[in-house]
DNA sequence: GTACATCCTGTAGCCACTAGAGGTTCAAGC
DNA sequence: GCTTGAACCTCTAGTGGCTACAGGATGTAC
């Protein structure tokens, strides 16, 4: 059996953040000592790994809740796993394509950067005034 | 001078928005008619426009603050926005880095997957060991 | 038996807003 | 002057995903 710390170094997951885990309901209720501390199983173990992997992945904890419902229920349809990693992707891809407008955007400013004092500074011009980008990053706010 | 919904269709941020810039003391206290309601001038629209700008760009509140504070001091050496700006590119850069391999896991992942049910679900499977990813995105997190 | 690391609960804070309740003011039309 | 109704006001609480702290209890090694 593992204390909440032994779970804590073995995943790399925080203390409180175990227990939030709980308190939300992503991580069920472990058994406890006579006394009132958490000790927990492999299965715990194997469940905050999965936990923790899926949110390095950057899925929400909405969306491991669903991916664990359907890992505890193994006859389900593999597609619906299928959509919510896809739907993942997309979040990612899209985060992808604003950030890179983003660089560039911030890139072209520094660029025109000559030094020199505040008053006549490209950068905050270009702050000033979104009808010089070039980017639209205005829209996917 | 312009209410505060003027002001909120002008720069496309939304009343409450304004309100808790103002609470937070990025924007200054406006002038208010008789009876309580605020009243801006060009002034504040062209800081909110600055300040909705730079969220655009992905700036924080604090980032924010610190650019105003060098605008509102037209001697100052414009260095100090540089290097703001260039501390701004080099954190868009590395969360372009980071989704990148994220992305690149997920479509990994995606692409074992061929269906059939949950039990045999190879992103289940990638999910729960992290040993079987070629990204290291554990580290970054 | 004692020291002390680890554990417990509960509350509050972080960022950058957003939503809602419940009430007031403003401007236009009659 | 009066009514209507949109827009305004303040205040509080909620969002996600934790993190930090206070103040106390427990577990374990010596």
């Amino acid at each position: 059996m593992l204390t909440i710390g032994m779970l804590s170094r073995k995943t790399g997951t925080k203390v409180p953040t175990i227990r939030y885990y709980e308190q939300i309901g992503l991580m069920q209720e472990p058994d406890r000592t006579a006394g009132g501390q958490r000790r927990y199983d492999e299965a715990a173990l194997d469940r905050l790994s999965f936990v923790r992997h899926a949110r390095q992945l950057g899925f929400s904890l909405e969306a491991i809740r669903e991916l664990l419902d359907l890992a505890d229920n193994p006859d389900h349809d593999c597609n619906d796993i299928d959509i919510i990693a896809q739907r993942q992707l997309r979040q990612v891809e899209q985060r992808i394509t604003r950030l890179e407008a983003l660089r560039n955007e911030l890139q072209r400013m520094l660029r025109q950067c000559s030094g020199g004092k505040t008053s006549d500074c490209r950068v905050l011009e270009v702050l000033r005034d979104h009808s010089e980008c070039l980017a639209d990053h205005a829209k996917d706010g």
